[in-house]
RNA sequence: GAACCAGUAGCUCAGCUGGAUAGAGCAUCGGCCUUCUAAGCCGAGGGUCACAGGUUCAAAUCCUGUCUGGUUCGCCA
């Protein structure tokens, strides 16, 4: 990794901060370093001229020179440019480490990613979806980065949200047989409770219940069963599989909620007023949050110190949650509750994804899984596709506000740039095929040296980029920047397309052509798989438009 | 009243955590297919980076204040 180098090499000579950045212009070289401003204040000089010392001085160095063909000062700034000779071994070990270029070493360090983990009250909306694309490729690039990554759901099936589930079940279903019974405002509103309550007049299993409590029990456990399932169905057709689905009541059965509380309590964090016991954040006692309610019942805070406790006593090394940003009034309890545990503060990383809002036919929608207000993701999965779906959310910082027009991204699905970078891997490989010699992996790559178009270098100092960006998201968590490096490097290959041809009379040309090829599709593959993205081999016609 | 996040082109969003002339897609207008796929390429128009101060060699980026929007402040989960 070329930056890290330039910043280690640096670093030796200089014991001061300094910045490593890049030029706006691919012209102003790869990588440029700001040092000459910090030393000139300290050394009260002129920072151009530093500059211009610095690069004379680097220009001398053996070490810089095995990867920076030319190191010059421009206005300040030390610029370096990685030398042709560089860019193309970067370009050979592509070839030969395939689809494990960029890999980080094996880290021996487990990580457990929680994302999602949407109410089992319901099937998935469009809106609790943000997080999968997001969190599953994030796990990819984790692991890509050498990290042991598990990933996994929390299902809140305990507390009186599923119980009203249940009752909301057992109601329809009474109605169903017949019964004149109400159904109150704060029970689950939405058509699908009545199909899981015909599911289970149809299955009979509770014909012999005359008990209502019992019956609610029963439905309780049915729906949890139906909608988690349906969930998991949802996610598995966007592609996102989970590889543990981690049960809240569990936590409860085990005694575990139990165990956390009493080692919080041991620790002088709880203590009782009102009836309920309470976890203490602060001296002000205004953040104070319940731990054990009143009748007795844990709160879901309870719940998630006792999981989180949970995964660190499973072996895992840092546990990562991705959650909405209704929920990060809760983060500093967690974080309070952990640390009480006495759990370094890094062993917790919470992400926080802001809301999305949804716009249909024109109008911004509240979604209530209460009131049955949904917008269901397997609707807009079926209309648009998976790819595009997650190139929409991939694309996104996750402190976004994004503003979702349902019609318009119908309407515009053709038209998503997730095609654009999918094209430009189609478009590699219709070139590939075409060529007599594509599989026949010569390890004659001396013919590199002919490619010196400003195409195909900015083609190879695009791909010696992707490591430092890999190991970059692996620490910072920024997933979208995969998202626009794809989507830059698909625009470089198409401006390399139609200035060059690849197959020609010049055999040589050709063949060295067709390596810078085999690389950027074997970079841009990876990045879509990284994505969870296909990388179609062919794409046909163009779609017609508003069909 | 408090907390978190945001406000960048007509719209949807980037801007690599303080750097060089603020970018892309969509939309609008104009050009490019007898040659590896036109789901592409080239060009044009479009900006007081919400506003006001401050910090410094340098601010869309950091700090303070104001305005606007989203979310949250329950013994709901």
């Amino acid at each position: 990794m070329v930056k890290n180098l330039l910043k280690k090499i640096i670093s030796n000579e200089y014991n001061t901060d300094f910045d490593i950045l890049t030029p706006p212009d691919p012209k102003m070289g790869d990588y440029s370093v700001n040092l000459a401003f910090i030393l000139a204040k300290k050394e009260k000089k002129n920072p151009k001229e530093l500059s211009e010392e610095l690069a004379a001085k680097f220009s001398k160095s053996n070490e810089l020179s095995r990867y920076f063909g030319k190191i010059e000062a421009v206005g300040g700034f030390v610029n370096f440019y990685i030398s042709n000779d560089f860019l193309r071994s970067q370009l050979l070990k592509i070839l030969e480490q395939g689809e494990n270029f960029g890999s980080g070493e094996k880290k021996n360090y487990k990580i457990n990613l929680e994302f999602v983990s949407a109410n089992p009250t319901g099937p998935l909306t469009v809106h609790n979806v943000r997080a999968a694309p997001y969190g599953d490729a994030l796990a990819s690039i984790l692991k890509k980065s050498g990290y042991d990554v598990t990933k996994e759901y929390y299902i809140n099936d305990a507390g009186n949200q599923v119980r009203l589930l249940g009752e909301s079940v057992a109601r329809r279903y009474l109605r169903l047989k017949g019964k004149t019974i109400d159904f109150p405002d704060n029970l689950y509103q939405g058509e699908y409770i009545i199909d899981i309550a015909k599911e289970v007049e149809k299955d009979g299993l509770v014909d012999q219940i005359e008990n209502f409590d019992e019956l609610v029990l029963v439905c309780k456990d049915y729906a949890l069963k139906k909608l988690t399932s349906l969930i998991i169905g949802s996610l598995k057709r966007l592609g996102v599989e989970f590889d543990v689905w981690f049960s809240e009541e569990k936590l409860y059965e085990t005694g575990e909620a139990e165990t956390t509380l009493r080692i919080l309590d041991k620790g002088k964090h709880v203590y009782e007023k009102d009836g309920a016991k309470w976890l203490k954040i602060d001296n002000s006692g205004e953040r104070d949050a319940v731990l054990v309610k009143s009748d007795g019942a844990y709160s879901y805070l309870m719940g998630d110190i006792a999981y989180t406790r949970n995964k660190f006593m499973r072996g895992f090394n840092k546990a990562v949650n991705i959650w909405g940003a209704d929920h990060h009034g809760d983060v500093l309890r967690l974080m309070t509750g952990v640390k009480f545990l006495n759990y370094e503060d890094e062993a917790l990383d919470v992400l926080l994804h802001q809301l999305i809002s949804i716009k249909v036919g024109g109008e911004t929608k509240r979604m209530s899984k209460r009131k049955g207000e949904l917008v269901i993701f397997d609707e807009l999965l079926e209309e648009v596709g998976g790819d595009v779906i997650r190139f929409f959310f991939l694309m996104k910082d996750l402190n976004t506000h994004m503003e979702f027009d349902i019609d318009l991204a119908k309407k515009q699905s053709n038209k998503n740039p997730v095609y654009y970078v999918q094209y430009a891997f189609a478009r590699l490989n219709s070139i590939l095929a075409k060529s007599k010699e594509q599989r026949a992996k010569s390890k004659n790559f001396e013919n590199l040296e002919l490619l010196k178009e400003k195409e195909e270098f900015l083609l190879m100092r695009s791909l010696v980029k992707f490591p430092e960006l890999v190991e970059e998201i692996s620490k910072n968590y920024q997933v979208h920047h995969l998202a626009q490096y794809s989507f830059s490097l698909a625009s470089v290959f198409h401006n390399f397309y139609e200035k060059h041809k690849v197959i020609q009379d010049d055999k040589n040309l050709e063949r060295a052509r067709l390596e810078l090829c085999r690389a950027t599709a074997t970079i841009l593959k990876t990045t879509l798989s990284l994505m969870g993205i296909s990388a179609p081999e062919r794409m046909d016609g163009k779609e017609s438009e508003g069909a």
